[in-house]
DNA sequence: GTCTATAATTCGATAGAC
DNA sequence: GTCTATCGAATTATAGAC
């Protein structure tokens, strides 16, 4: 609340605007992918005229950036048993990605924009990496581990969310886990690269 | 070459022209997605006019529905044995990926376009899904088991083909199929709904 | 069968009034 | 801080000459 305007302020605060605009471009890119999501139908969703977007985020590349900026935000995994990685790994991805649409977003972008691609890579070297180098068996291997949980990950939520297979859509939370949690937590964890 | 042209006969004959517009239009579907894909790109490619294509495919998305057509290929599993086919699957899929660009401009056209998602579909529960019903234990449950299995398989080839992860893309056939297949196999044949 | 010309939209981005 | 007006570019698609 730090940026609440007193009475005779303007009419609404910039960071209350630039909170709408982002939530409302979260929603349109993870539902329409980057170029079919326009900065004319982001900020009719956020109740503002499309200048205001070009104002805040300069061009639709910035907006784009500040929408998918994102901390997935997994516990280190030392602190867990070490049984019990895979299903851990499995249910904290499935709750984050039915919280919010930045996943999607991420997602979707990243398959037909270059920007949008480079940002789910970095997204995988400084966050997913490092997760696995924590448990894996050779450091040394941690990228390629990483690279195959995140295929695992990402292929589930592709067919689930984005391609609408109706099996992947209907599954629980508790079968997702239930079948995902053995391969994740072999990529991660078994012996010889 | 039943369609070759006698002499006198048109400067090309139209099934060449049809050939290489979809040729083209294969490349610049899974480089560039269904949007960025245009059709003037594509005739270029072709090395014709714009306006045939039109002629050719009456607009955008009957050149993709021509252009997407596809048979994955994969043989009866009940000829294979039991305990290969997660390796034989995996090892299939990845030669039919290398080999041409259809089912990477499938992938990337179905994160972005309702009619391409529509595609993907289909083809998942007219040649998946059979597949599974083939070998898993209670045929029931098939739509579930191609569901995972398509999960994994299209998982890797958006890390590796799409989002082009390094590690992703720098393993070898035999390295995907060895970490691939005992995940498949078990999507496909583990007991137990 | 092939191409030119163009209609009809739609987009990102800018300039400037209030 | 917000909005109107508009530019310039790009697209799909059509009509029609040759």
């Amino acid at each position: 609340m730090t940026t609440e305007a007193p009475a005779g302020g303007p009419r609404r605060t910039s960071g209350a605007t630039k909170a709408a605009i982002l939530e409302a471009a979260r929603e349109r890119f993870a539902a329409d992918g980057y170029e079919r999501a326009t900065i004319r139908a982001i900020a009719r969703d956020a109740g503002i005229d499309p200048s205001m977007v070009m104002r805040y985020y300069g061009n639709k590349e910035g907006l784009f950036a500040a929408a998918s900026e994102i901390d997935l935000g997994f516990p280190d995994p030392r602190t867990l048993p070490a049984e019990g990685l895979g299903a851990a790994l499995v249910a904290h991805f499935f709750d984050r990605w039915e919280g919010d649409d930045v996943l999607t977003a991420l997602l979707r972008v990243g398959v037909t924009n270059a920007t949008g691609a480079e940002r789910v890579r970095a997204i995988f070297s400084e966050q997913m990496v490092p997760l696995a180098a924590a448990v894996c068996p050779d450091p040394d291997d941690a990228p390629r581990r990483a690279a195959l949980v995140s295929a695992q990950i990402l292929g589930l939520a592709l067919t689930r969310y984005v391609l609408r297979f109706p099996p992947a859509a209907a599954m629980s939370r508790e079968e997702v886990v239930a079948w995902l949690a053995p391969t994740v937590q072999r990529y991660l964890t078994a012996e010889g690269a």
